[in-house]
DNA sequence: GCTTTCGCTGTACC
DNA sequence: ACTGGTACAGCGAAAGC
C-alpha cells in the first residue's frame, strides 16, 4: 500500500479483459508524474412506469440481471441492478440502476430493454469519464490523497506500466479530497509551425518553435549563412521532426499548447510524420496523437493535455476583448501588451537571408506569445474545470452551452435527479425551426445632447429572474387552458401571446442558479478584499455560467430545453424594466434610454443622493434575488437618429463620466467594418462634443479632415475596410465587395479561409455607376482612392447624425467646399 | 430606365 | 450546430412603375 498526494490533470480510459478502467495522469506536489488506475463499471437507469408491484419489479430486476451481450466485439454482462427512489424532472420515480461490465455496450443493453414495465431509459449518453468523476468525486484541478497498490514495472493489466513515462503507477483503493489551495503550476510546452503551404497534406514544415520554462528553440531544415543562436539546423525535414520528438520527450510536459493547433499545427505535424514514416509517438504510452470530431477536430495525446488556446479564448474571453480578431497577434497585444513580429509571407524559394532571419524570429515569437497567453489563462482554466468538474482537455474546448450542461449534470446528484437525455436528431431539427419568442425591451431615445445622467442596471438580470420565478423545464406546467383553474400552486406568466404556468416549489435548475449567483457574489467581494488572479478567475467563471444559463434554456441542443421558460423570462424582464422607467418618471427623473436590464435617467435638478435614494426604493420593492445597481453617473451623453433620420437610434450612444472616461456603444467607432479614417474622426468628434458640451471644435476638425481627403493626403491604411468571411466562399448567395475581393485573393494564390478578415479599399472609377464591388481593390494595389466614396460613404455617415443634433448639415459643408474648390480650379 | 423594396450579410448591444 | 433575441446599416438584385 502506498499513499501520495496528487492533482488529476488528464483523464482517459482503457479496456482490460473486457472490463473498463479509468487511467488518470496527475502530479504530486513535488512534481512526480502519477498514473492512477481504477476499475469502474458504468451504469444507466431504467425508469419504471408508476404503479408496478414490488413482485413485478423483483422479477424485472432478475430478468435484467441476466442480460448478456455476446454478438458484439466482446462479451458483456450486467454486474448488478439496484432499485432506487429517484427524481426525474422533479417528479418522484422508481428506477433501476443497471451497472454493466463495459460502457461501450451501453447502447446494446438498452436495445434489449424495450420492456413494458419500463417507461424511459436514461443516462445512456453520460460520458464514462464524467460519470466516474461524479461518482468518485475526483474533480479535476483539486488535490487528493491517493491510496492504493503500486504497480509500476509490474505485469498487471498486461504490463501497462512498463511502457508508461510515469514515475509511479497506482491501482487506486481510496481517494480522499484534501484541502490544499496551492495553485498547481503545470509544465507547459508551447509550439508553432511554419510551413510552405497552408493546406494540410500539401506542404512541408519549414520550422518548428518550442517554448517551455527556460527553453526556447526553433528547429529548422533551412540553412542560412549565420544562424541566430536559438535556431537549430537539421539536414532535412525528417531529421527536424525526429528532433522535435526528442525534445518533446525530454521536456515531457503536462500540457502541450498551440494557437489553432487542433485544426492546424498538430494535424499538420501528424500528416508530415506519416508521409515521412516517422513515428510521432509523443504520448506517455508512446502512442501517436489521435483526432476526433470531424469538422472541428480535437487532437488528443495520451497522458498529456493538448490545449488549443484559441478555443478557450473564444469561449471564455471573446466577449470581454476589444480586439477586432481573435488571432494570436491581436489577442496577445491586448492581453499581454506585446506586438507580434511583422513578417511578410513569401514563397520560401523567394526569401532572402534577412527574410529568413526574420521568419525564425517570427516563428519563435508565436510560441513565446502562446506560452505567455497560456500562463495568463491558466487560472481561468483551472477555475472552469473546478466549477464544471470536467477535465482540462474538455474545458478548454467546450462552448458555453456545454459548460452549463456539465455544471448541471455534475450537480444533479444533490437533488437525487436522473439526467434527461440529449435531444435526438429529429428533435433537434424540430426545435431549430421553432418560432422566435419575444425578447427584451429597448426604449426609443430622443436624439439630443444630455447633461447629468445616471445609469442603473440589474445585476445578473436573466439568472435572477429565472431563479426568482422558478422558470425551468422541470417546473414548467404547460400553457393555460381556457378551463384551467388548478393554478393554486402555480405562477402564471403572461408573455403577451400566451400564458404559461410554473410550479412554485423550487426546481433544481433555479436552485443551482441561485447557488451560482450567491457564490459569485461571495467570490467577487472576497476578490475586492484580497485581489488575486485566482479569485478573479473564480468569480468570473461563476458569472459566465450564470449569464449563459438563460440562453441555454432556449438552445436547441440542450437537455433541459425550455423555450417557454425563456419566453417567460423575457416577458418578466420587460415588465420590470418598464416599471422602473415608470417609477423614475413619477419620482422626477426622465428615462432617456433603456436596453434589456439597463436604464439611463436624466437627473434634471436631482442630486446624486436623490438618485441613490430612488435606487434604494426600487430595490425594496423588487422580489427574490432581483437587484438594481448603480452603474455610474455621467456628465454628458449623446443619442442620435438612425441613418434615415426619422427617429432616435437604439443601441447607439456615447457617454462621458465625471472623471472624463467615455463609454461608446454601437457607433461606427466601435465597428470593425468601417475604415479607421471614419472611426477615428467620429471618436474625436464625440470626445470633443462630450468634453466641451458643444460642436464647435468638432466641426473644425471635420472640415480639416475633409480637406485632407480631397487633397489625397490620407494614408492607405486609414482607408482599408475590413469584413469577415463568415462562411466558405462557395456558400455566398450575394456577391458583396468582400466576397469579390476574397475570390480575387484566391485567384492570386493567397490563402483564403473561412473566418478571416478580408481587407480592401475603394478606388476611383471612370464609370460613375460602377458597383462598389467593382471599385474594390486589395490594400497593396496602386489605384488612387475614391475621394467621393470616402467623403460620402464613410466620413459623412459617421458624423452626419452627430452634427444633426446641433442642426448642422455636414452634407452641405462637403458640397460647399466641393463647389468652392471646383470654382477655384475651373478658373 | 429609373426608383423602391427586399433579401442577404455583417456587426454590435445586452 | 455547439447559449438567446433586438437593432442598425450597406449592398445588390428583384420588383414596381
Amino acid at each position: 500500500m502506498v499513499s501520495i498526494d496528487f492533482i488529476p490533470l488528464d483523464y482517459d480510459s482503457f479496456d482490460f479483459e473486457e472490463r473498463n478502467y479509468v487511467k488518470i495522469i496527475g502530479r504530486t506536489p513535488s512534481g512526480k508524474r502519477v498514473c492512477l488506475i481504477d476499475e469502474y463499471g458504468s451504469y444507466f437507469w431504467a425508469i419504471l412506469k408508476s404503479g408496478i408491484s414490488e413482485k413485478k419489479i423483483k422479477e424485472l430486476q432478475e430478468k435484467i440481471g441476466k442480460i448478456t451481450i455476446k454478438d458484439g466485439p466482446r462479451n458483456s454482462n450486467v454486474i448488478k441492478t439496484h432499485l432506487e427512489n429517484k427524481k426525474f424532472l422533479g417528479k418522484e420515480v422508481k428506477a433501476i440502476k443497471i451497472i454493466i461490465s463495459n460502457y461501450k455496450d451501453t447502447q446494446r443493453f438498452s436495445e434489449k430493454l424495450k420492456l413494458q414495465e419500463i417507461d424511459k431509459i436514461r443516462e445512456l449518453d453520460v460520458n464514462y469519464i464524467t460519470r466516474y468523476i461524479i461518482e468518485k468525486q475526483l474533480i479535476p484541478s483539486y488535490w487528493y490523497k491517493l491510496e492504493g497498490e503500486e504497480i509500476s514495472n509490474s505485469s498487471e493489466f498486461g504490463g501497462i506500466s512498463n511502457n508508461l513515462d510515469c514515475d509511479i503507477v497506482i491501482k487506486a483503493e481510496k481517494i480522499t479530497k484534501i484541502e490544499n489551495e496551492k495553485q498547481f503550476i503545470p509544465k507547459v510546452l508551447a509550439f508553432d509551425l511554419e510551413t510552405d503551404d497552408f493546406e494540410i497534406g500539401k506542404g512541408k514544415i519549414l520550422m518548428i518553435s518550442l517554448v517551455s520554462e527556460g527553453f526556447k528553440k526553433v528547429l529548422t531544415c533551412k540553412k542560412i549563412p549565420s544562424m541566430p543562436d536559438y535556431v537549430e539546423h537539421y539536414n532535412d525535414e525528417a531529421d527536424m521532426l525526429e528532433a522535435f520528438i526528442k525534445y518533446f520527450k525530454k521536456i515531457s510536459p503536462d500540457i502541450l499548447t498551440g494557437y489553432f493547433s487542433d485544426s492546424f499545427d498538430l494535424p499538420y505535424l501528424k500528416s508530415r510524420c506519416e508521409k515521412l514514416k516517422i513515428k510521432l509517438n509523443i504520448g506517455i504510452d508512446n502512442s501517436i496523437p489521435k483526432f476526433s470530431g470531424g469538422v472541428n477536430p480535437k487532437g488528443r495525446i495520451s497522458g498529456i493535455t493538448h490545449i488549443d488556446l484559441y478555443q478557450f479564448i473564444e469561449t471564455a474571453y471573446s466577449q470581454y476583448l476589444q480586439s477586432e480578431t481573435l488571432g494570436l497577434g491581436d489577442v496577445a497585444n491586448e492581453l499581454l501588451g506585446e506586438k507580434k513580429v511583422v513578417h511578410e509571407f513569401k514563397r520560401s524559394e523567394k526569401m532572402k537571408e534577412e527574410e529568413w532571419r526574420n521568419f525564425f524570429a517570427y516563428n519563435l515569437q508565436d510560441a513565446v506569445l502562446t506560452y505567455k497567453l497560456f500562463m495568463k489563462a491558466w487560472s481561468d482554466m483551472v477555475e472552469f474545470s473546478k466549477l464544471m468538474q470536467e477535465p482540462l482537455f474538455n474545458i478548454s474546448r467546450d462552448g458555453m452551452s456545454a459548460n452549463v450542461e456539465h455544471y448541471i449534470i455534475h450537480n444533479l446528484y444533490k437533488y437525487n435527479e436522473i439526467a434527461e437525455r440529449k435531444p435526438l436528431h429529429d428533435e433537434i431539427s424540430q426545435r431549430r425551426s421553432r418560432e422566435k419568442y419575444e425578447g427584451a425591451f429597448v426604449l426609443q431615445p430622443i436624439p439630443k445632447l444630455y447633461e447629468n445622467i445616471v445609469m442603473f442596471d440589474f445585476t445578473s438580470y436573466w439568472p435572477s429572474i429565472i431563479s426568482t420565478f422558478n422558470l425551468s423545464r422541470s417546473t414548467f406546467l404547460g400553457e393555460k387552458q381556457a378551463k384551467d383553474s388548478k393554478s393554486k400552486n402555480a405562477l402564471e406568466v403572461d408573455t403577451g401571446k400566451k400564458k404559461y404556468f410554473f410550479l412554485k416549489e423550487k426546481g433544481f435548475f433555479p436552485q443551482m442558479l441561485e447557488e451560482v449567483i450567491k457564490l459569485r457574489k461571495q467570490y467577487k467581494s472576497e476578490y475586492k478584499l484580497h485581489p488575486s488572479p485566482i479569485l478573479k478567475a473564480r468569480s468570473n467563471a461563476f458569472k459566465l455560467i450564470a449569464n449563459a444559463s438563460y440562453g441555454y434554456q432556449g438552445f436547441f441542443g440542450a437537455r433541459y430545453y425550455c423555450p417557454e421558460a425563456s419566453a417567460s423570462a423575457t416577458a418578466i424582464s420587460r415588465k420590470f424594466i418598464k416599471e422602473v422607467i415608470e417609477k423614475a418618471g413619477k419620482s422626477g427623473f426622465k428615462a432617456i434610454y433603456s436596453d434589456t436590464d439597463s436604464i439611463c435617467l436624466e437627473m434634471s435638478k436631482k442630486t446624486n443622493s436623490q438618485a441613490l435614494e430612488f435606487l434604494k426604493k426600487i430595490n425594496s420593492e423588487l422580489p427574490g434575488i432581483m437587484e438594481l445597481e448603480l452603474e455610474d453617473f455621467y456628465k454628458r451623453g449623446i443619442w442620435v437618429t438612425t441613418r434615415k433620420g426619422e427617429f432616435g437610434a437604439k443601441k447607439k450612444y456615447a457617454l462621458i463620466n465625471h472623471e472624463g472616461k467615455m463609454k461608446i456603444r454601437g457607433f461606427e467607432t466601435v465597428r470593425r467594418d468601417w475604415c479607421n479614417l471614419a472611426r477615428e474622426l467620429q471618436n474625436q468628434v464625440l470626445e470633443k462634443i462630450l468634453k466641451e458640451g458643444n460642436e464647435k471644435s468638432a466641426l473644425e476638425l471635420t472640415k480639416q479632415l475633409i480637406k485632407l481627403i480631397k487633397e489625397r493626403k490620407i494614408e492607405r491604411k486609414q482607408i482599408i475596410i475590413r469584413t469577415q468571411l463568415k462562411k466558405p466562399l462557395s456558400e455566398y448567395k450575394a456577391i458583396t465587395p468582400h466576397v469579390t475581393i476574397a475570390r480575387k485573393m484566391l485567384a492570386e494564390g493567397m490563402p483564403v479561409n473561412q473566418g478571416m478578415l478580408i481587407e480592401y479599399y475603394i478606388a476611383e472609377s471612370d464609370n460613375k455607376k460602377a458597383l462598389k464591388r467593382e471599385r474594390a481593390f486589395l490594400p497593396d494595389e496602386t489605384k488612387p482612392y475614391d475621394i467621393d466614396y470616402y467623403l460620402k460613404n464613410q466620413v459623412l455617415p459617421a458624423v452626419e447624425n452627430i452634427f444633426q443634433v446641433f442642426n448642422i448639415n455636414v452634407n452641405d459643408l462637403i458640397e460647399k467646399q466641393t463647389k468652392n474648390q471646383k470654382s477655384l480650379s475651373e478658373f
